[in-house]
Parts: structure tokens; sequence; C-alpha cells
DNA sequence: TGAAAAAGTGACGCATCGTCACACAATGAC
DNA sequence: GTCATTGTGTGACGATGCGTCACTTTTTCA
């Protein structure tokens, strides 16, 4: 049917229109100014509506991640298409993480939040199992990386580790490093005043340590600048 | 004055049942569950009076927050003193981090949260204050022993790499990964069934990466069941 | 002993959540 | 064209929980 397939794209146009007015509202006054009344007085429908969407606040701002992590799938993937090795390949990869939580900072933030059970509570199975997916993929993009370097000879996979644990590893220090980095309002003692070269020196030193070839001290020209200058032509 | 010192530790141990409470609510009910009302019932005290300790109930989890990281501390104390080289020791900190994260993960959940800016929009000053100067005695823990490294021999900086810069990624590294392995309710398409080994596995890795001597493969025996052994006999 | 200071109280006002019974609109069978 | 049906949209409402503040009770000390 005609109309069913037309109410149905505006229903997720609707939906598209809810989770961008949520976004702004935390983009300028803060997640906690998030009310489920603003989004419906500013999207000009009844909060009931809202609710035909979204089960709680808290499934708003995970259908938020899910949104945003869908962006930076595609970041992901533009990434891995730059030109040169699999090491080069990793790298981009990594930078395109730290591009997408500088794109997005409310959002990153709000994705360290729900790592964390609180939100998980609130929020619809079905969102949950979005989430659950989108993060698998980006986890893909990391395995598949490691398995060509393998098949290229750039890489020994170290003793007593899987392709998944290493993947694991790199995209759980590069989360790390990017949540303590510039998370908003955080607390710490230091915080590098170059995330993007930090991410890349401290990449460099996690791969040589795991043996990912060429080895930084192999390739000295082949820094960052050229992968970040890749990306910013893109966005 | 002897009153004022006996009403100044009352007060102090009050602000400890109240903290306690909370942490057992949390423990048992989770967070979405911590109510003042609940606190005020449990403690026997009206909800005014927990007001007169915390100015909200973020206030709560940055001062649970706070008590929990001065038991990290300890923990870390321990570790650097473990018998053995400063890469021994290094791995060490990142073994009692593991069993702290262990120990409390709900805790852990709230440290997690707390770099996110909508608890600290709502915590005091003064609690964010504390927060901040536990947070920088973890981080001086790994550089004052980076520093004995380099003084040992034992590490040469890797190129344009300041001590708390390298001590701000080996933290934030471990951070990743135990945020991503443990925290509770967490979206994640992989995650290592053996947390312990994992964390040790990555960090000499990374340590190698850094070319922090003795290397891991100079170095195959002393491996983690050693340091694990040392904490479970303080524990 | 009594005045002043400190500690403790809990009813109250307010914000926000999520619900639900109802209104309104679109569709399509006749 | 009309009417039943289905789906969409509404906003008043009850419930919950936060944080406040005027008041009571207790303690201190001159």
């Amino acid at each position: 049917m005609n109309t069913i397939s037309r109410r149905q794209r505006e229903f997720e146009q609707r939906e598209l229109l809810f989770l961008e007015t949520a976004s702004e509202i935390i983009r300028s006054e803060g997640v906690s100014a998030l009310t489920m009344d603003k989004i419906a007085e500013l999207t000009e429908y009844a909060k009931g509506t809202v609710y035909k969407h979204f089960c709680s606040k808290e499934d708003i701002l995970c259908g938020l991640c899910v949104e945003r992590l869908s962006k930076g799938i595609e970041m992901f993937g533009h990434a891995i298409q730059i030109e040169g090795h699999s090491r080069r390949k990793i790298v981009a990869v990594g930078v395109a993480y730290q591009l997408f939580t500088n794109q997005y900072p409310e959002e990153f933030d709000l994705l360290i939040a729900a790592r964390t059970n609180n939100i998980q509570e609130k929020a619809s199975p079905e969102r949950i199992e979005q989430l659950e997916n989108i993060d698998c993929a980006c986890q893909q993009v990391i395995d598949a990386l490691i398995e060509q370097a393998v098949n290229d000879g750039d890489l020994t996979l170290p003793h007593n580790m899987q392709t998944n644990e290493l993947g694991f590893g790199l995209w759980a220090s590069c989360f790390g490093l990017l949540a303590l980095s510039q998370a908003q309002g955080l607390v710490s003692s230091f915080r590098p005043d170059n995330v993007n070269h930090f991410l890349v020196s401290h990449m460099n030193c996690l791969l040589d340590g795991y043996g990912w070839h060429p080895l930084s001290h192999n390739n000295k020209n082949d820094d960052y600048s050229a992968a970040l200058q890749h990306f910013d032509a893109l966005m």
C-alpha cells in the first residue's frame, strides 16, 4: 500500500525530528534540561505523541546514541578506505573515532553514560538491541582490519590473543583516551592539549607493542597529519 | 574544645552512614532506586538532616566516588610496594585498579558517570574539588612510578611524550578496558571472559610499545599470577 | 538556669514523569 | 456521500521525588 509506506516514512521522519530536537536542547542547555514537555513544546506535538515513539526519556537518549553511532560507522567506513597498509588504516579509524567525539561531544557523553546501567534500565529492549547491533558493527570494522593485517603479514597475533581480543583492547584503549580527554565536565588532573596528536602517539605505541608493522621507528614520515587532512576533506 | 571535636566526629560518622546506606540501596536495587526519602527512612533521620550533609542526590553520588576512590588509593599504595623492578610495579597498579573495579562495581559505574557533566552540574563545588584532588593523587602514583622507571634506566620517554602524558595514556587505557569490560549493563559485542588476564596482557603490549624494560619477551615468567597472589593476601 | 546556637524535622511547593480516556482525522467498504 | 474502523494526536491527571524552610528539640556554656 502506498499510504502505509507514506505513513511509515512520516513516522520515521518525526522520530528523527524528536531526536534532533532533543540533541539541540542538550547542546544548548545540558542533559539535565532535557524534558519530555520541552521536546513536545518545541516540536509542537503533544507529550503523548512523543511517548508513541519513545517509552521514556532514557529511550530518547539511547535513540540519539544509535543515530549518532550510525554516523560514526560511516566515518569509520571512510577511514578504512584510506590508501596504504593496514597500520595506516587502523590509525585512520582511531582518528575518525576522535573526530566523531569531536563532532558530537554531547552524544559521546551520552554513549559513556549508556555503558552505565541506569540508562539501560529504562530504555526499551528494541532500542538496546539497536545499540548492541551498531556497537557490534563498529567492532567488526576493527576485527576485519586486524584479520587483513594478519593476512598481509603485517601482524602476528600476540601470544594468547584472539582477533576480537586484540580488537577489543584497541577499541577500549581509544575509548578510554577519548572519554577522559574530551568528555565534557570531566575531572582529571591532566588533559592533553592536543587530543589529535596525543591519540595518534598513543596508538602508535600500542600498535608497536602489538608488533603491528610497519613499526613507528621505520615509519617516521607517515604521521598523523596525512590521515587528518584526508578526513578534513571529507567532512 | 573536646565537644567540638566530638561533634565533628559524629558529623563525619553520620556522613559515612548516609553514604554506606546509599551504597547498599544502589547495590541491591540500582541507582535509579536511590531516593533521598529512602536514605532518610533507612537511616532513621529526616530528609532535612540528609540535606545538611549533601546539597543534592548527585552530591551523594560524588561523595560515594570520593569515599571509594580513597580506598582505591590505598590499594595502589599496596601495589607499588610489590618487590621488583618498576615494570612489575606498574602492572601491579593496573591489577589493583582491576581489583578495585571488581570490589566496587556499582561505584565504578558511578565514577564513569561522574566523568559526564550532568552529575557534576548538581554536586557541590567542595565535593567536586575533593574528587579532583583524589583523582590527581591517583595520577601522581603513576607519574612517580614513571619517573622512577626513567631514573632506573628502565624507560626512555618516547619522542614528544612527557611523564604526565605517558601516565595519562596508561591510566586512560586501563580505564577504557575496565569500563568496557566490567561496567554493569554494558553494551558490547565482545567481553573478555577473564578480565584479569586480559588487562595484564594488554598492559604488557602497551608497556612494550612504550619501551618500558624489561620487555615481556625477556620476562616470560614474571606473569600476572604473582601480582594477583600478592593482593589476594592483602584483601 | 536560661539564652543562644546547633541539630533535627517533615509538610509543602514545585517540576517532571508516564498514562489514559477521549477527540479528531484518514481510509475504504457500501 | 456516508459511516464504521482504524490509526493518530491530545493534554489533564496522578504519582513520584526533589529540595526548602519555618518550626521544634537538644545541646552548650556563661
